[in-house]
DNA sequence: TTTTAAATGCAACCATGTTGCATTTAAACG
DNA sequence: CGTTTAAATGCAACATGGTTGCATTTAAAA
């Protein structure tokens, strides 16, 4: 899908910062950290940038894929709305090139304990990726 | 263990900042917000706080538990040491009282994906803990 | 074209990460 | 118990990112 049409189904303003993101997002599947975005995006106030990734993040458009010292990288939603979030895949970072991405789940994650109630589960994995081996 | 103990064993300085440190976090089993420490801490330079964490973890006395929103928290290892760092729980956060914890895994995870090598998986869930529900 | 709520840019502030350097100190050694 | 020294600490300084308030601009509805 492209950018314009991803801002109109999310009831969201088609504005030039958005259409960048998206468009920056969607090159490649994968996540990009805070610092590329900005730089990238270097013609747009930073307090713009901050905002439209909350508005963004909250209509279920990017998600946060991992934060990791102090660094966010940033990928596109298949399947979220501003009503349900989904996310039905694991983040892998490579310790090589530092890539990140989106990759399914093999299976469901189910994990209980004595008391708890679990609502969500993220899943981080590192390793190598396919260029890096 | 003793924190004293703790720090001979992994061949560390014993100075009072790191007795500080392995005191606040052995009180409970829980894993405490960089901020609660520093403010438990507030004598010691943010400094050397931030320096000590750094040389705690990379001996293998402490691990950040979770990184949320730029918030960092800490615990206790409690088979880890310079060489090899295991990690065999996931971290659990309450969405109501804000606790976060260790929980043993219940199982041990393997993940695969064609062309990529994993080396490590960090587990984060998000629910209600015992207290909260 | 007019209207208006939303988006943007700017200024400002705060928390945390990070480094260099001078001073202090833990602990090894005689 | 003193001397020695590498390590730890405190301080200053700077960088980055998060966050808010407010005035201005703009998307899009009327």
């Amino acid at each position: 899908m492209d950018a314009l049409t991803t801002l109109k189904k999310h009831d969201l303003k088609v504005t030039k910062i958005r259409l960048a993101i998206l468009d920056a997002l969607g090159k490649t599947e994968q996540a990009k950290p805070y610092a590329e975005l900005q730089a990238m995006l270097a013609e747009f106030d930073r307090t713009t940038l901050y905002r439209t990734l909350l508005a963004l993040m909250e209509k279920g458009v990017i998600h946060k894929a991992l934060e990791e010292n102090g660094e966010s990288y940033y990928a596109l939603c298949s399947e979220c709305s501003i009503e349900t979030h989904v996310h039905d895949h694991m983040h892998f970072k490579c310790t090589i090139c530092g890539v990140v991405q989106c990759l399914d789940l093999p299976k469901r994650l189910n994990f209980s304990a004595p008391g708890i109630h679990i609502n969500s589960i993220e899943v981080v994995a590192k390793g190598q990726c396919a260029n890096c081996n």
